[in-house]
DNA sequence: GACTATCTATCTTCCAGTAGGTAGTCTAGA
DNA sequence: TCTAGACTACCTACTGGAAGATAGATAGTC
C-alpha cells in the first residue's frame, strides 16, 4: 500500500512524465493508471491540465529553492556550490530525464501566458543564484572569467540545459561533462 | 493560388509547427486547415506521421548539409564560417522559432527508435561540421582553444541549442548572442 | 450536516488512420 | 488518332480510441 498522498503522488509522476516524454505527451489517463484512480479524481485535485502544469512548476521551483539554499549553507566555496549544482543536472541525465523547466521551454508555445511565467519565473531564480555565485567568487579571486556575471549565468544555464537534452539523446553523460568542463576551463578554474 | 506543390507544403507548415509546437502538438487537421486540403490527402503523401516525422528530419538534414557546403565554399575563413552558422540560429529565434533538430531532441522519448537515430544524425552531422571547422582555425592559427576540437563542438552545439531555447522563452535574442560572445572569446577570437 | 476523497457514467472534441470513390493525366497499342 | 488502362492527386465518409472535462453519486470522516 502506497501511503503516499494521492496528490503528492500525482505531482510526482506527472513531473516524471513531463521530464521523460513532455508536457503535451503527459495525460490524465496515464497518471490514473499509473496511481490506480480515475482521471476524475485527478481532476479534482486539478480541475484543468493547466492547473496541473503551474502546480508542477510551483512545486518544481521551491524544491530548486531550498536545494540552492541548501548548497550555500553546505559550503562558502563558490566552485563547490557550483559543483553541487551541476551534480544535480548529471543525476537527472542518469535518470533518462531532463530538467522539466527545459521541457516546459521547449512546450511553451502550447502553454497559457501564466505558465509561461511560470517557467520564466523558474529560470531567472536559477540564473539569479548563478549569477551571484559567480559576482561572489570572482570577488572572492576564486574565479577569473570578464564580463557582466549576469550574462556569464544565463550563458552558463543555457548551456547546461541544451546539453542535458544532447546527453540524452545520445545517451551519454561525457557530453554533459564535456560542456562542464567548458565552463570550468572559462570561469578559471580547473578544480572540480 | 499556391503554385508550391501540396507535398512540399505540408512539409514547411508542419516544420514551423514543429519548430513553434513540439511534434506532438501538431496535428494532421492543423496541417489540412492551413493548405486547404483534406486529412486524407496528408496521409496520401505521408501515410504514418512517423512517415511525415522521418521526411521532416530527412529534408532539414539536407538543407542544413547544402547550407554548410554553402558557408564553406563562400569563405576558408573560419571566423567567418562560424558567424554565417551562428546567424542562422540567431534568424530562427527573431522567426519565434527553434532548431526543429532540438525540438525533437525534446519530443525524443515519443519517437520510434528509427526516428531518434535521424534526430542524432541531424546532431552528428552539425556537430562534425564544427569541429572541422574548429580543427582548422586552431591549426591555422586562427582560433586558440585547448582540447579537443569534437568535444568543443559538441558543447558549442548544445550551448546553441539551449540558448535558443531560452532566448524564445524570454523573447529575447539578446540571450542568443550573449551566448555567442562567450563561445567567441572562449575560441581566442574577438572579431565576429 | 458539512466536508473530503473518491467513484461511475457520460460528453464532446480531437486524433491518426482506412476504405473506397473520382476527376484528370499519361502512356501504349490498334 | 482514338481508346483502354494505369497512375496521380485528391476527395467523402467513416472508425476506434484517446483526450480533457463534467455531473452527480457515495462512503467515510469531522
Amino acid at each position: 500500500m502506497n501511503t503516499i498522498p494521492v496528490k503528492e503522488q500525482i505531482l510526482d509522476y506527472a513531473q516524471s512524465l513531463v521530464q521523460t516524454r513532455g508536457y503535451n505527451a503527459m495525460s490524465y489517463r496515464d497518471l490514473a493508471e499509473e496511481i490506480g484512480i480515475k482521471t476524475s479524481s485527478i481532476h479534482y485535485y486539478f480541475p484543468t491540465k493547466e492547473d496541473l502544469a503551474v502546480a508542477l512548476l510551483d512545486r518544481y521551483r521551491g524544491v530548486f529553492r531550498d536545494m540552492l539554499a541548501d548548497f550555500d549553507a553546505e559550503s562558502p566555496d563558490p566552485s563547490v556550490r557550483f559543483k553541487r549544482f551541476v551534480d544535480v543536472f548529471i543525476s537527472t541525465v542518469r535518470a533518462g530525464k531532463v530538467c522539466m523547466g527545459g521541457m516546459f521551454a521547449s512546450d511553451l508555445a502550447t502553454l497559457s501566458e501564466a505558465t509561461q511565467a511560470q517557467v520564466r519565473f523558474f529560470f531567472s531564480e536559477c540564473e539569479e543564484w548563478l549569477a551571484l555565485l559567480l559576482k561572489n567568487g570572482r570577488e572572492s579571486g576564486r574565479f577569473t572569467f570578464e564580463g557582466s556575471s549576469k550574462v556569464k549565468a544565463e550563458a552558463i544555464f543555457s548551456m547546461l540545459e541544451g546539453a542535458m537534452m544532447t546527453a540524452r539523446l545520445f545517451n551519454d553523460e561525457k557530453r554533459l561533462l564535456g560542456a562542464v568542463k567548458w565552463v570550468h576551463a572559462s570561469l578559471g578554474t580547473t578544480r572540480i
